[in-house]
DNA sequence: AGCCGATACGTTATACTATTACAATACCTC
DNA sequence: GAGGTATTGTAATAGTATAACGTATCGGCT
C-alpha cells in the first residue's frame, strides 16, 4: 500500500484497518488497549489531522473517561511509544499512525490551511551529514508545511 | 565553509563574524538591530545550544531590558524572521543562525545529553513525495536528535 | 483465599511556553 | 513640530505539559 497522500478514500475502512492493526500488535505484545486509549486512537483517526491533548480532553469527558490532562498525556505517550500515533511538534499535536504496527520513520505534510495532515515515509535525509559529524541520529523530526492540492485550488476562504 | 559539526573551533571568531553578519543584513535592508534584540542574538552566540524563551528572560532583566515574555518573543520573532535564529521545535527553543544572510533551509542535529545544537543544510527530502502527492511545501522541519561524538564517549553521567 | 507486584487510572496542583491587548516612547519624515 | 511608524514596557491570560500522590484492577504466587 502505498501512502494515500492527499486523495479521497475509503475512510472507514481506514479506521477499521489502524484499529485492527492496533489490537493484534496489542496482543501479541501483550500491551493494555484500555479504552481510553482506545477511543483517544479512535478520535486520532477519525480524521487525518492533529487534535491537541486538549481537543482530546473534553471528547473523553463527554465519554465518562477522565477529564484531567493527565489522562490523555499518558494515553497519547502510549500511543505515540508503541508507534500508533506521532506527534508533531510543529503543531504540538498528535495523529494517528499510518503504518501501525510497521516499524518506520514517518514524516508528514501539513496543510496550513485545512490543517490536513498526512504522512510519508522519511528518506535518511541526514543521514551523510550526521556520519560526517559523528552525530548517532536516534529519532528524526521531519514536518513539512504548505498547502494542500485543494487548499492552492481554493485560495483565500 | 562547511559546516563545523561538532568540532571545536575558534568561537570568538564564530560569534563576532555572525554579529558583523547580522549588522551587516540589517544595515542594508534598513531593519534595526536594537539593543533588545542584540543581546537575545549574543546570548544565542554565546553557545551552541539552544535556549528557551524563558532562559533569555532573566539574562535580558539583569541587564536592565525588559522582563516580560512579550519583550523576548518579539526579539525572538525579529531574529528567526530575518534569519539570524532558529527556532527548534523539538525543544521549544531557538538557536543563533549559522550562516546569517544566507538564505537557506537548515536542519539540525540535536544532542539529547549536552544539549548542543549543529545546524546543517537541509537536503530538500521531501520534494518527490510532496510532488507525488501535489503538495506546496512552504516550510520545513529536520531536526534529528540523539548523542554527539563526545557524548557516545562518555556514556551516562 | 490472601498477598504481592505491576499496570493503569483519577485528581490536584503546578510548571512551562506563548499571545493578546493596550499604553508609552522613540525615531523618521515632511 | 505634527503625524506616522516601529519598538518597547506592562498586565493579563491562553495554551501545552508534567509532578506527585492516591486508588483500583489484574495476574501470579504461596
Amino acid at each position: 500500500m502505498t501512502s494515500p497522500g492527499f486523495a479521497k478514500h475509503n475512510h472507514a475502512h481506514c479506521v477499521r484497518s489502524a484499529l485492527s492493526a492496533a489490537e493484534r500488535c496489542c496482543a501479541e505484545q501483550k500491551l493494555q488497549l484500555t479504552p481510553v486509549r482506545r477511543r483517544v486512537l479512535e478520535h486520532l483517526l477519525s480524521d487525518h489531522k492533529a487534535l491537541g491533548a486538549y481537543d482530546l480532553l473534553p471528547l473523553l469527558a463527554a465519554e465518562g473517561l477522565g477529564s484531567q490532562p493527565p489522562v490523555v498525556y499518558r494515553a497519547l505517550d502510549f500511543l505515540v511509544r508503541h508507534g500508533f500515533a506521532h506527534r508533531i511538534e510543529k503543531l504540538n499535536a498528535y495523529t494517528a499512525c499510518a503504518r501501525p504496527g510497521a516499524p518506520h520513520t514517518p514524516a508528514f505534510m501539513i496543510c496550513r490551511s485545512c490543517t490536513a495532515v498526512v504522512e510519508t515515509e522519511a528518506p535518511a535525509a541526514l543521514a551523510p551529514a550526521a556520519k560526517t559529524a559523528g552525530f548517532a541520529i536516534e529519532t528524526t523530526v521531519i514536518e513539512a508545511e504548505g498547502l494542500c492540492p485543494d487548499c492552492q485550488d481554493a485560495p483565500a476562504s
